[in-house]
DNA sequence: ACCAATTTAAACAACGTTGTCTTTTTGTAG
DNA sequence: CTACAAAAAGACAACGTTGTTTAAATTGGT
């Protein structure tokens, strides 16, 4: 590979002259900037990084711990978010996906230590609890998606109860007055904060609660059959007569389609279906498309990666705010 | 951070007695290799990849431009594929994804060469024809699911025709007889390429072309309407009185899925459906679960890593087989 | 045209490693 | 004990950069 001697050589100047046009030094005349420039471009010169870092003392290094417990599309927003902030502040942003069998964290941890990495961000797959390695200390770190019940790392969650209260809101103002929550298993966070919501707003319009009817149909690990599921949906909705049906999750709506239809209901019409994450596909494949509450992975992936890139230092524990996308659904 | 010659300091040795430990180099004395380790461990001590770089004149890292034109999910897997056999043999893959706006192909190149990529895997989202930059071929490269018109590159994409011979031979094996093939596209290889697999199998089978009806009901960009999709599918239906339905795409048999229930067929009993994809959640998602053609993207993205891995310089075009994912729609 | 002040360029050291060469230590045969 | 080879450990240079100091070239005022 062709490096600063060598252009130096070509170009008859001195090989800390090339630094300095590379560098951008304003302390070089205009020709010999010219010469240089024009010895790069006929060498195809490139700056090694790794040299660069090695005498810098600084990587530019971001790491990226995601853990893929789960393997939902929608999470790789996370990681665009982190990574398009990266590429525009000129970093680095090193993805490790771990995984119980395969690698370990704290081996994510000490490959990131030897790449002398500036922040580490360590990200779920999905909204939960985590307890990270201890080491990770060591380093300014951000959780994304997740939090740790030690307070010791700043984090950023989705706003889940709020997202909820937001969407049933929603279809209240719209004149709903039935609503099935077809929650997710309340042994996760997001289907205990959801149901909050859901309540919350029943309460501040001074609603009944026997027009909400909350019920899980879906345990994320160890999945209940998809059938099961359906035919407790159809039996709720036959048994309670909702005006709508707010979905834990947008596989579970592709389910309320389903039975929607083979009760003759026509979705949008005859009853309003909402919903949370706008996963990937789902919402338009639906016909009509499913109005949902967007899971802020984006945002998430760029607070923290701009959370490092401040050297911020105070333990914050930030939600986001999820976004309504409407669609014909209700 | 803390550098060999601290440790060596703190053991009590020269640094590069320290440097001989780390790289576990036979000729230290078991007591002194003790010392350093013991020394490494008090300190924390972590070998700097980046002056390691620099000295070694090796990188270790292998580059993955991955263009983001569609966000597939199982996309990813040709990512894995390559992420976890560069953990395995101690590399690092610095993945890049490209975006018209957002950086250009020529940008990502320009930033794998700056840090030495032995290697570089361009894996396109979807089976097609791409024209690389021509700076490509100043180090060893791969395409994955695509393939340049030149022939410069060594390249593997998936075996479309030979994956809807076989789904449909298998069609005709169970006894169905008349297939409705609900295909993508034709301007789009794989929809050109299955086409051509299924027109195979009916020709192999000495079966009359009256028993198949071929029909785009997809367009990739621009996609039509899905509800005029979903017509139009009804309307085969009841026209051709198919016994078996392959879909081009597995978003395609979540239409005909609603389509059979409409028409009052079971699927899997009165009517089978195939499909091509295993995309992400839709083949367990609908009931019966979808009998489809997985993609081999994970192992496109294996093989394009051990391309590199082993040096070869040969410009092979490859195939990769897509796997038969038996449920039960068929 | 001369000297001082300033700008520009060169020389040299440093970053944290590993490769090569040299020196010291160790072990063993005589 | 000595001699001598082999093993082990040290010294020093090198990788491709950038930071710092020093020297050379240029500028401007008289």
């Amino acid at each position: 590979m062709v490096t600063i001697k060598d252009v130096a050589a070509h170009a008859g100047v001195a090989f800390k002259t090339v630094s300095r046009v590379v560098n951008n030094d304003p302390t070089v005349k205009p020709k010999n900037r010219e010469k240089v420039l024009k010895a790069i471009q006929e060498l195809g010169y490139r700056p090694n990084r790794a040299a660069q870092m090695t005498r810098r003392k600084k990587s530019g290094i971001i790491g990226f711990i995601a853990d893929e417990l789960l393997r939902v599309p929608y999470t790789f927003d996370l990681i665009r978010g982190a990574q398009d902030l990266a590429w525009r502040h000129n970093k680095e942003l090193m993805v490790l996906n771990v995984n119980v069998d395969k690698y370990s964290v704290e081996g994510a941890v000490d490959h990131l230590f030897e790449h002398r990495a500036e922040g580490i961000i360590y990200a779920a797959m999905y909204h939960r609890e985590v307890s990270v390695p201890s080491q990770l200390a060591e380093v300014p770190a951000v959780l994304a998606n997740c939090y740790d019940s030690s307070g010791l790392y700043p984090s950023i969650v989705p706003d889940e109860k709020e997202a909820a209260r937001e969407i049933t809101q929603t279809l209240l103002d719209k004149g709903y007055q039935r609503v099935l929550f077809l929650n997710l298993n309340e042994n996760i966070i997001a289907g205990r904060l959801r149901k909050a919501g859901v309540e919350q707003a029943f309460a501040e319009n001074n609603l009944s609660t026997e027009n909400v009817v909350i019920e899980s149909v879906i345990v994320r690990e160890n999945q209940i059959e998809r059938s099961v599921a359906r035919e407790r949906a159809a039996d709720l909705i036959t048994r309670f007569k909702p005006d709508a049906i707010l979905c834990g999750q947008d596989p579970i709506a592709v389910e309320v389609y389903f039975v929607a239809q083979a009760l003759g209901l026509q979705v949008g019409k005859d009853i309003g279906i909402a919903s949370f994450d706008d996963w990937d596909i789902i919402p338009t494949l639906l016909q009509p498309g499913l109005t949902t509450m967007a899971l802020p992975h984006y945002y998430m992936g760029q607070w923290a990666f701009n959370y490092l890139l401040d050297e911020r230092s105070d333990k914050i524990r930030e939600t986001a705010r999820f976004s309504l996308v409407n669609r014909q659904s209700f």
